[in-house]
Formats: structure tokens, C-alpha cells, sequence
DNA sequence: TGTACATATGAACAGATGTTCATATATGAT
DNA sequence: ATCATATATGAACATCTGTTCATATGTACA
């Protein structure tokens, strides 16, 4: 029963606020939600994800496409394995990276809608 | 012509290089949809989105709502405003704010999907 | 004009983030 | 075993980010 010490009587609409309240997810929803964004929230991030949308790739072929060092992109790989955003199949000392589904290219198309409007 | 200076031989594919290089959209493109992801990328802002979902909603009741400070509210409102991700609509002293489009709730319909499977 | 209220904004500060550098691991070849 | 290669990882560091606190702006009303 935390209820309003702010705006006293005025500002707040009371049945919104306690609808919109329920409606709201959990705080761990939220969070993830949150976190999967961040995820794609980086240039760099951005850039892999897109280039493995073409096709596979391997970690170098990355490093050359994008431009940065091989040690970030291995950073950044690491980050978006954790959140199963890509995945990877070993072949001898070469590790083939693919998007792990297809969410991210519908993200990316809705994304991409937004910003070239 | 910046070529290859890594991983001189072996491991690049070239072609492949070469094909997702011409695919892949430029530094700009990149660097906005990653801004627009940054910008979901933050619990308090998803909830704000989430809550403006529901219904239009004041300063107040978003902070009601969410259980931060106006100021903070505030604060990430601007970063959203700029993004044009959420409009706003003065009625008095009180501003009601609304999702500037519904690309926001695709994106979180898309969003919802990796995260709860 | 002055007061009250809803919201915005700037500065400051703690904590998070991305890169670099050095080093470690894993695989294949000699 | 030793070595070279492809990738991973930890630490360090500079930068960015979100919140708080104090203050400013804008609107309504007396």
C-alpha cells in the first residue's frame, strides 16, 4: 500500500494510475526487456548483428568487416552469446557465428522503420 | 582502400567480406538504430513506454506509476521526446504525454517474444 | 503582482560501459 | 612436445549514463 507522497490531490489521476499499475509487467520484465535493448544499443554491436544477418561469419571475418580490433568484437560476441542473441559452431580452430533466431532481424526491420522515416 | 592488416591469409573469407561490406548499411544508419535501442535500453524508460501504452499519462502519474522521481522521470522523458518516441500535449499546467507512433509497441511485442521464450 | 503548482533543466557524482593491452586457452600442424 | 593461429578473457582506463539536488520556467489563480 505504497500510495502517492507526491502531488497530494491535484495532478494524480488515481483509477490511471492503479490501471496502468496492473497492467504494468513485473520488474523482471522489465529488466530484460531493458537489458535485450541495451544489448542493441551499441554501434559496434549493431554492426555484427546486421553482418550476420547476410550470413555467417567468423570472428576475423568480423573484425574486417566492421573495423575494430579482434579483442572487441570478442567482447561484444561474449555479451550477445549471454543473451542468446547469437550462437556459434566450432569448425577446427575457426568459430562460425549465426544469429541464434529470427527476432533480431524483425527488431531491426521495425527499428529501421522508426529511424529512416 | 583500407585492405585486410590481420589474419593475413588463412582465415578471412574474402567474398564473404566483401559481400556483407557492400550490404551492410553505413556509420549513420548504424549509429542511429543503436541510439534508438540505447533508448529502450533502460528500465525506467521501457516503463515509461510501457505505461504510456495504457493510456496517455502526466509527469505525475508516471512517477505515481514507475516509483521514481519526478526529476528523473523528467530527465528521461527529454531523452525520449528527442528520440521521437513520445509526444506531448499541454492541457493547463499539466503535460499528458503519449507514444509518438506504434513502432514502439512492435518493438516491444518483438522485444517480449526473446525475452519470455 | 505574487503565490502555488507541474514540469524542466543544469551541475555533480557514483556506477556502468566499451576499448585496449597483455595474457590465456584451444585446436591443428610439424 | 612445440609452435602457430583463432579466439577468449581479465584488468585497467577513459567515457558515458542515470539519479539526485537545487534551481528555473511556465501556467493558473488570487
Amino acid at each position: 500500500m505504497v500510495e502517492l507522497d507526491r502531488c497530494e490531490i491535484n495532478c494524480i489521476h488515481d483509477e490511471a494510475v492503479q490501471a496502468v499499475r496492473q497492467a504494468l509487467f513485473g520488474e523482471d520484465v522489465a529488466a530484460s526487456l531493458a537489458e535485450l535493448f541495451k544489448a542493441l544499443g551499441d554501434p559496434t554491436r549493431v554492426k555484427i548483428l546486421f553482418s550476420l544477418m547476410t550470413r555467417e561469419l567468423c570472428v576475423c571475418d568480423l573484425t574486417a568487416v566492421i573495423g575494430v580490433s579482434e579483442s572487441a568484437v570478442s567482447h561484444q560476441l561474449k555479451i550477445l552469446r549471454t543473451l542468446r542473441l547469437v550462437k556459434f559452431r566450432r569448425e577446427g580452430k575457426i568459430l562460425y557465428y549465426s544469429l541464434a533466431d529470427d527476432h533480431i532481424e524483425k527488431l531491426f526491420a521495425q527499428g529501421l522503420e522508426h529511424v529512416t522515416e
